[in-house]
DNA sequence: ATAGATGTATCTATCATGGTTACAGGTAAT
DNA sequence: ATTACCTGTAACCATGATAGATACATCTAT
């Protein structure tokens, strides 16, 4: 299992949308073609982040652009505008253990609370990033 | 996407042969009855877990044991026991980016820098948990 | 030899993903 | 207002992972 790409297209676009300044030229042909996939697959990846409220598009209109600086955007603020993993569910459990059994009864308490510490774990790892480091990252390493 | 319940159902079954002592019982139609699922759900997991010097299982002779003192046993040594994430491969990337655009020729090695931090986060954070933790959790669970 | 267990191969239904086509509806420029 | 071009979305498809199930080979203790 891995978690989708949507966030790494998406993290793409955002970067994308910091850099290219002209903002009628950020078309979902122009996205998809830095990206390397279809069109649409940009515009759901948009809608969502739209939803996040993280970039400005408007329906018929050419171009998107981001509705924050880059700054206040954190890698988790991504994340959870794409909806890659639900909240508490990183990780799955069986489902209906045996009650009559000990460990059948008391176990998902368990793992919930060790499931969970270790997801937000993760989350916090992306809650410290944030586009503007990727971006100075991506400016960095192209000028070596 | 959810990481597989192989992860929750290998837990259960360690804890439970840590519990139940004696050796004969612990055979896999009665793991998969506490689990509550297949037997051959069972003993794939079982196969998984022993590859990984967990258990002693031995074939055709009823029953399996721990092959190591329960506090000297992580959730990531379980995790990567029954192999849920692949190294490096919590989050998947969109592949072959455009390389004649600036973002494009040079996210991917920003992004794998991110990932495998969180991923590490993640990980780590189920490393110092030990099932002897888990099992007194359920013990006491139980008792109230 | 037999009974009962483990080890696996194989098949199935289900589901998320990523890509694609098609089209409805919005907007700006002529 | 017509046109050209864009976004928004529904619908469909191929693919791959998952969890369950059947079937059977193989092993071991009695």
């Amino acid at each position: 299992m891995s978690i989708s790409s949507r966030f790494s297209v998406a993290i793409h676009i955002l970067c994308l949308l910091a850099i290219n300044k002209e903002k009628a030229t950020n078309t979902s042909e122009y996205l998809a073609g830095s990206v390397n996939t279809n069109p649409v697959v940009i515009r759901k990846v948009m809608s969502m982040l739209k939803g996040a409220g993280l970039v400005h598009v408007r329906a018929g209109v050419a171009g998107a652009e981001l509705a924050k600086p880059l700054a206040e955007i954190t890698l988790l603020d991504v994340y959870k505008a794409v909806n890659v993993v639900a909240e508490n569910d990183l990780f799955s459990s069986h489902e209906h253990p045996n009650p009559e059994c000990i460990v059948g009864r008391n176990i998902q308490q368990s793992l919930t609370k060790q499931f969970s510490a270790a997801q937000k774990a993760m989350e916090h790892s992306l809650e410290i990033v944030t586009l503007a480091e990727v971006v100075q990252d991506i400016l960095e390493s192209d000028n070596v």
